[in-house]
DNA sequence: TATGAATGAGACTTCATTCAT
DNA sequence: TATGAATGAAGTCTCATTCAT
């Protein structure tokens, strides 16, 4: 038992050690993908950046690809992480509300770095390892479904899946599109009318239309007036 | 005047001979790519496909990504005249039965040449001279507007800018996702299915909804239906 | 003294474990050359397959060719004993009975261990610490130079180094061929041919030809004698 | 015609120019390999020794490995020359002078190039494309098979591929070991007892001995027949 | 204008060896 | 004494581009 609490701590401190080179190596990949693109971005040039040296890059990373691929999967766990947080906010809403905060925590998921979204959207090849890593997870259509499932009896569309598609794709495309090609759809001002019209998009594809359900309403809230 | 026809001729022959060495090249760049991807398609390769030399390679084409560019530029072209002869029998057409055509016009686009497309949009990085090289150009986005105009008075929206980006995007995104990640969406049983829910989604976000007419409608026509 | 007991064994318990490392480290090293071939048996390997750290590796050998170095001493010290032991009992034969017996060890002992014979003949290469290595040793030559001083009177030859040098390298050429590129002649039913062979040839180039006991004979002419 | 003569040489030079080149690298290989040895002899500086560029290298020879092929497939041309020369010049005689001649001219063979038989022999794995490669190729067994044919009726062994075997592999071993390890053997005083007792060696292995020809005798025990 | 040999920077990767813990 | 993370020199090979013919 004495030796105990010296050996499990220099495990632990080696483990720490791994770790932190692990980290600093994704790190670095990302840093260099977005300074220098990802054609430039070789595993020496990664190695300086992560002060560390190309041999310890190979002990961690089998290649080049397995370096972009785990920058991809941090980079996927952050946008998710954005998307979960505001469907669970949004699990309790109706439609009409629960939409336009999707739309917004897409729009807000884009901007968790821009940079790298556009270097990873732009000039990562889906060869190789990275051949089926994709931004943007199967999870999300799942996790959207869901959604859709829990709130059956407000809805027009009877196949979930694929109106799950149809919804995640168009949000998706539209910030994608928007962050990529259209950064004066995200300015302050205009931002709102964005999201305002990516909702009604969604809404009025998805939702029971008023008199469809016996009864006339006014029209669907629009996001912008309620901020 | 008497040497003109001895001139000439061997002019325009001459000047074929060039154009047939560009479209020569431009082709094997096409199928180079396809066959084994980006990242090996080099320029002696593409040279030896084209029956022709490096050196006459580096004469028409300055570097390897205006190789790449003219590719992208055919495929565009190809992929517009579908959509421009899809808009130009739309544009006499009510929204009910112009959007099921124009998506179908998009659907049918993607499927010119899908293995092109999917090296062009999965491993083709956007650097360089391609760095604003998109497979989708604004003259579709331009083209939208002006039917979206023609009709304005079946809209709901008013920013028909922002309306043209908003449906030509989702347009373009639901059909390509499908092409890349959802064949099973395009087979012939399920492709119709896709065209509908496509149309849905765009059409209940332009128009004018039915009580907002001043009358009530059943619904719009369905694509699937029309079959 | 009341200490020994105690002190011993404990030293005795290191020097086995140390012992034991050793082995262990030269055993997966012949193995992993046998596995993966010279060029990839790493060192890191090598100290994973004996179930140690690359550091306890450096610990016992001072650098990868110490390694190799071991299991070619090791493997001529098994070919040795073969050799050894046929030639004790060799040792109290004719000439006519013991060249063949000879032989078929020589045959029995390429056959120890086929494999890292191969590997060491055909991809280790004999630079720096290993230059001087060589799989059959010097010890070969002596023990056959001995072996027929004790028989000088049977003999043809009069130089015995001379002689021994032919008959050792003809009869380990022969089998080294045959077990590299001639397993044909391994097979159960060629093996005896092989043997035959190899011993004429020896026998025929040693003896004292029947008639030629006692009498002067003319002998084959001579090549030195022509020049 | 008149373009022929302008084109012709143009191509010509142009073969005569790649030809030049893929000599140079040879020669610069076998030139780098006796220098340095197998493992420091690298591509590029190979290819700085030959001057030309390491492009250049790679555009005649794909590998390191098949660079050595080269060199060993040229080492193993000259070493046949030798002994097909040597092989047409004794053809016509009998055993006991034709075995000397032949004998000598092994000798010879490995004289061509020592140093760098040497590195062929003791550094060069056999490995990937080198797998199969080996300095004496199976052409000289054919070689001196066919030339004891022809000889037939001189010779007490029946199973002439065996015999073959035997022979070439024993004189090959006893020149190939005088050269890489007793070069005592090879001094001008020296080298005819050599070449002697190697005749000899064969000789009497091969040929009806005077008195057995044309009766019967008992001749040596039989390993096979012991059995 | 066509040819294709030549270029050479630079990419990825391996591995014997060291050394802090 | 053992561990295994870290090192970094060095190696092989590719490919866009140039240029003598």
């Amino acid at each position: 038992m004495a030796r105990r609490p010296l050996t499990k701590p220099r495990k632990t401190a080696s483990q720490a050690r791994s770790r932190a080179t692990v980290d600093a190596l994704v790190e670095a990949t990302a840093r260099i993908l977005v300074r220098h693109g990802f054609d430039h971005a070789s595993t020496n040039r990664i190695a300086a950046a992560a002060g560390v040296s190309v041999g310890s890059l190979y002990q961690y990373f089998p290649s080049k690809e397995a370096l972009v691929a785990a920058v991809i999967a941090r980079h996927r766990r952050d946008l998710l992480a954005v998307a979960q947080r505001a469907l669970g906010e949004a699990a309790a809403l109706p439609l009409e509300a629960a939409i336009p905060r999707l739309v917004a925590a897409a729009v807000a998921a884009h901007r968790v770095d821009p940079k790298l979204h556009r270097v990873l959207a732009e000039q990562t090849p889906r060869t190789g390892a990275l051949a089926d890593v994709d931004v943007f997870s199967p999870d999300n259509f799942a996790m959207f479904r869901d959604y859709l499932e829990s709130r059956r009896d407000e809805l027009r569309v009877t196949d979930l899946d694929l109106a799950a598609f149809v919804c995640v794709t168009a949000i998706e495309a539209l910030t994608h599109m928007a962050v990529l090609h259209r950064t004066d759809f995200l300015t302050d001002e205009a931002v709102g009318a964005l999201v305002d019209e990516a909702s009604q998009l969604v809404l009025r594809y998805l939702r029971q239309a008023p008199q469809e359900k016996g009864r006339a309403i006014s029209g669907p809230p629009s996001f912008s007036s309620e901020r």
